[in-house]
DNA sequence: GGCTAAATCTCGTGC
DNA sequence: GCACGAGGTTTAGCC
């Protein structure tokens, strides 16, 4: 497979103006460098004023605007259902809507250092390790990590504030309610898991019930909170997670194998 | 001001990789097409499989590689203390490192279809109409918006779990604990302000305490859940608040001019 | 589509 | 530097 990258510089704005409405026709990915003015207006609204910018039009319609520097653009459209340019006196307008928020983005762009238009073909995986998911999905396996004879009686339970995490019982038969966190906890975390705790006790006023903040660090008020509202707090180191997982997978493997074998 | 973006295709990687150090290290601009693989590994960790993507090196070291749809980058570095790119063997290899927290970014490359390398200058100022702090202040202005005759005590006061928006006092001496939400208000907010009030009970336990909910619309289970705890919910127009802010900021320039002619 | 919660969230603010 | 909260958050998952 060859990509082609098409170069232009120097060009006049009307010619701008018609290779980018052609590239996106095609459904090309642009890559403008630009002086330009953006107005946006929508769940939100915003102006910034004249600067020089990238302005990127993806495949998919997606545009952003990004300044020389930081991680976020400063103005972006998500896949929109309809892009217009248009020539006004010396400028290029570029006018992106959505529906559904309606949201219109407006770029004014004054002056073209240089545009690039492609078309690229993605398909590789993305594989992310070890989200929220995994670290829940693998305590509700190993719920001994938590809480020794404990069993396992439900994920992601509904309850009415929200869901809970893991839903374990106990080795004396009390409910232990479990809040999950893949970085450090913070107060937010406790309230959460208080919110559950409380639901629930009203909901089985004759249950005990008992909280548990699961994370491998936590910050101090989150800390102090727990103590005061008699929540424990466990630490959990996320290597052994990883472990667990891969030792998790294997016997998953094997599983489907005997499966297929006996079948 | 001229901005010249450099165009460069069809180099050998070696030649590539002289063009990105010698980038990199005057602080341009950079914006690669790539064929490449990446790894990630830090707060979590990815991989990602081969394919075309547009790889960005901004001004500050920020990293940006972006699949030719979607929003978000798929992988990314933040302004990073270390880049250093090298060939080895067929390939060029970008590594990102950050440290605090200690993270790092593998970028191999295979193919290279077209590299531009510029500088651009920004300095245009962004202005953000509306946020959540420009309505509190607002409202505080004209909290009879939100209850008759009510006096605004103190905006963002601190209680134990966290700040309440708005603290106002209504015409029968009853505090009034109001929650702002921009958008549209979720559960988590009736809870913020449950959770505020509750504090507020236990600290002032002789005082009649009402809880507004001031936002654009709510949920479902929000609304419901203000029925069910006594909380009032509140719609907003936000157009409203945007009249009310102009004609706040009119106040405060003729104020200051005042003040000017005085002195 | 609405609702809920996670995220390599990012970004700003306050301490 | 940490902690906390807003965000045009975005994204994913479920109903």
């Amino acid at each position: 497979m060859v990509v082609m990258i098409e170069n232009f510089a120097s060009l006049d704005l009307k010619e701008y103006v018609d290779k980018l409405r052609d590239a996106i026709a095609h459904k090309k990915l642009i890559v403008m460098y630009v002086r330009c003015r953006v107005e946006y207006e929508g769940r939100s609204a915003s102006k910034l004023e004249v600067g020089d910018r990238i302005l990127i039009i993806k495949q998919d319609g997606a545009v952003l605007v990004h300044r020389p520097t930081g991680y976020s653009p400063v103005n972006w459209q998500p896949e929109t259902t309809y892009i217009d340019v248009k020539l006004e006196g010396t400028k290029i307008l570029l006018k992106a809507i959505r529906r559904s928020p309606r949201e219109i983005l407006n770029v004014e762009i004054e002056k073209v250092y240089g545009l690039t238009i492609g078309e690229l073909h993605d398909t590789g995986t993305f594989y992310e390790l070890l989200d929220e998911s995994d670290i829940r999905d693998i305590l509700a396996h190993y719920p001994e990590l938590i809480e020794e004879n404990s069993v396992t009686i439900d994920v992601e339970k509904r309850v009415e504030p929200g869901f809970i995490d893991l839903y374990l019982r106990g080795k004396n038969g009390e409910i232990i309610v479990v809040e999950i966190k893949r970085v450090k906890a913070s107060i937010s975390a406790v309230k959460q898991l208080k919110s559950y705790i409380d639901a629930l006790s009203k909901h089985l006023p004759k249950e005990r019930i008992k909280g548990v903040l699961v994370a491998p660090e936590a910050t101090n008020s989150a800390i102090e909170a727990c103590e005061k509202l008699g929540i424990r707090f466990k630490k959990i180191a996320l290597d052994k997670i990883v472990e667990l997982k891969r030792k998790l997978m294997e016997e998953k493997r094997e599983r489907t194998l005997l499966d297929y074998l006996k079948s």
